[in-house]
DNA sequence: GCGGCCGTCAAACGATCGTTTGTTGCAAAC
DNA sequence: GTTTGCAACAAACGATCGTTTGACGGCCGC
């Protein structure tokens, strides 16, 4: 919206407006993102988000239409960075003979941990995981619309390393490791990292953790 | 509260008041959990409940004190009997030499699958799944305090049962099954069964499948 | 310098929230 | 027959909700 109105003059001196160092409208997705995962969608008000965003309460109607476009907003930010990432380590691997499943829970697993790196990111798991026991129709066919694909091009994948499986063992399997998964990663810090033991070190041994419980729970005879 | 009332006259003719075919409370409760799996604790106004509920607005305060009690309520109702049951199937086999972790994994996973036999208690883990999502302090505190302790003797059944696991290795891979159980639980019947297959095979098969994935999380190498 | 647009703001809108109040009907206790 | 206590009810309480409005100021193209 905001840079609709530059539209006119296009490309070269599109610097955004200088005063932004960071805009509204993030300043509120940030807000949103953080209040959202410790209230909820019904239980966070626009007027708390507003002030710990620091902007006006009008702000995220004039910026977003209403509080519903607000949170598929959110989502929208970080998921599309997510998919991306996952599609892209998938499609390294997908359909090569030597492609093991490690790989490709390694493609699905890692761009989430990576984004659970800084604390916003990991906010975002937590709001994840809120939208997904909501069982909220209007979300759920939102994230089906928008991401769905991204899950059956894995699906097909794991199929295709997992040809003993009928379709509905399969389809079994990925559920219950996606609720595994989902559950670590909004928990994520609930099993403390020693003090001796480096960010990176620990975020190595989760990946690891996660993947080989995957890599067990799918494959299993 | 109703019952205390009666009390002076103990035993024969306590039939409890004839037109309580279910009581106020209990109408209460049974709504609650419908309208809480389907909004959230904050999502569900206790206008909508008591209307759904067919009583008076004010019988939540009276019955209840709050809305937050009643929500404790909701949670003790069920998880009563569940952990009660939970308990009773573990003692059957905790300590045995020939007990596996199938025996543990079933006792566990057995009372909550029968509770989700019929509608409401399908409900009912939809409100528990969405309980785990929130990280509700309140809540959270209170599950612990009150339930804590059904945890703490299947965590220790199944640490006798994985030696060679460190008890860090134990606790990472207990939280994924438990991720992947709640899971599974609240989005029970999106696996659809076929109709040719009868509730109690379908159930069945269920269990089965959720142990063998759980068995296979927890005991890989 | 002027008009038009955009982002911000305080203020208010009607709706709905959880909770409280005061009354009524009714059955048990005395 | 009178008193007492419980349960249900309509009505209202103040607070807070998401949203809308209209005014104000700064920046652009002209």
């Amino acid at each position: 919206m905001l840079k609709r109105s530059f539209e006119p003059a296009p490309g070269c001196w599109m610097i955004l407006p200088v005063n932004s160092s960071v805009s509204t409208k993030d300043r509120i997705l940030g807000a949103a993102e953080l209040l959202f995962a410790q209230r909820g969608f019904e239980g966070a008000s626009l007027r708390q988000l507003t002030t710990n965003a620091g902007v006006n309460l009008a702000a995220v109607n004039y910026h977003f239409g209403s509080k519903e476009k607000l949170v598929e907003e959110v989502f929208r930010r970080r998921l599309d960075a997510l998919n991306e990432s996952r599609l892209a380590a998938l499609a390294q691997v997908a359909g090569a003979p030597e492609t093991t499943l490690e790989d490709v829970l390694e493609a699905f697993i890692r761009p989430a941990l990576d984004l659970s790196h800084d604390d916003s990111g990991a906010l975002f798991m937590r709001v994840l995981a809120r939208a997904f026991a909501e069982h909220d129709d209007t979300l759920r066919q939102f994230l089906s619309a928008n991401y769905g694909h991204v899950m059956r091009q894995f699906t097909a994948e794991f199929a295709r390393l997992l040809p003993q499986l009928s379709k509905q063992e399969l389809y079994w399997r990925i559920d219950l490791v996606t609720g595994a998964l989902t559950h670590a990663m909004s928990g994520f810090g609930m099993i403390q990292r020693k003090s001796d033991v480096s960010e990176n070190a620990h975020r190595e041994q989760t990946a690891l953790h996660l993947i080989r419980f995957a890599v067990a729970g799918l494959s299993h005879p």
